[in-house]
DNA sequence: ACAAAAGTAGCAATAAAGTTGCAAATGCAA
DNA sequence: TTGCATTTGCAACTTTATTGCTACTTTTGT
């Protein structure tokens, strides 16, 4: 069994051919996925909706996370083992690439603190960056 | 000649009913405005291709600047006075209320500092947050 | 003050991302 | 291997945003 089939089995989730193909495409690459990069690359293979439908269930059982890009576009990533169904572990810094536009998880040491207005409760903190991503910025 | 016509005028724009409302609009709210906040508003009164097309240019020229909610969905709210069409300075914390969905733009005093993988070229950093508005903490 | 030029508004059509309902197919546990 | 809940595919639809085109305003120069 692939680790795909596993995570979906560790997660409760039936294996299905789909989820095994989109995991192991997520984790394929080292930036966010779109919908659109899955259906392009699943044409005929995938119903539109089954990918919708499979990213959601996906998330919400704690594989992947989802990030919006710049446009407000859905994109995935893997989730670090430290999530749960209940707490996504995202204190990480999503880093948008204004040539590419896709979307790259990255580390950080300290993780900011704030201070909100009285009255607000935090439940809590982003921290994004854009710029240039290293493939175009070599370009 | 009111605030919003000379905002209007100083940045180079037509001083037009539809934009004075709008910005209006955006100033009397202490959150970012939506389009369909807008549209719901100006009823009748404006069209609703007319306010995208106006949001769109009060943000090319750095009157309001624009921040995606938690839906991907846009949202307008009044930029400093330091914000121009070369640089929008929103230093500043986008606090998303999970209740109410509104956005809020709230100051921070230190302006986390982050350091990326070799090859990546930074251009800004953002910093967001959620949990509950002062308003809907209240309720 | 007036006309021309340029920018802006309105309308209709379209695009893109995502959602819903339902029937058929599939994975899995007994 | 069979039964049943889950998952998939298809079609239709919603919401947010964009484009093309024409008519209308605002501004500028005289």
């Amino acid at each position: 069994m692939d680790r795909s089939a596993h995570l979906l089995q560790e997660h409760g989730l039936r294996n299905t051919p789909v989820r095994r193909k989109i995991l192991s495409f997520i984790e394929e690459r080292k930036h966010a996925v779109s919908h659109a990069e899955l259906e392009d690359s699943f044409k005929g293979e995938a119903d539109r909706v089954t990918l919708y439908r499979a990213l959601n269930t996906l998330e919400e059982k704690g594989i992947v996370h989802k990030v919006l890009d710049r446009n407000g576009i859905a994109r995935y990533a893997m989730c670090q083992d430290a999530c749960t169904v209940h707490r996504h572990d995202d204190q990480h810094l999503h880093f948008h690439c204004n040539n590419c536009k896709n979307v790259f998880c990255i580390p950080v040491d300290d993780y900011p603190m704030v201070v909100l207005p009285v009255g607000f409760e935090l439940s809590k903190i982003q921290l994004s960056a854009e710029g240039i991503c290293d493939i175009c910025k070599q370009i």
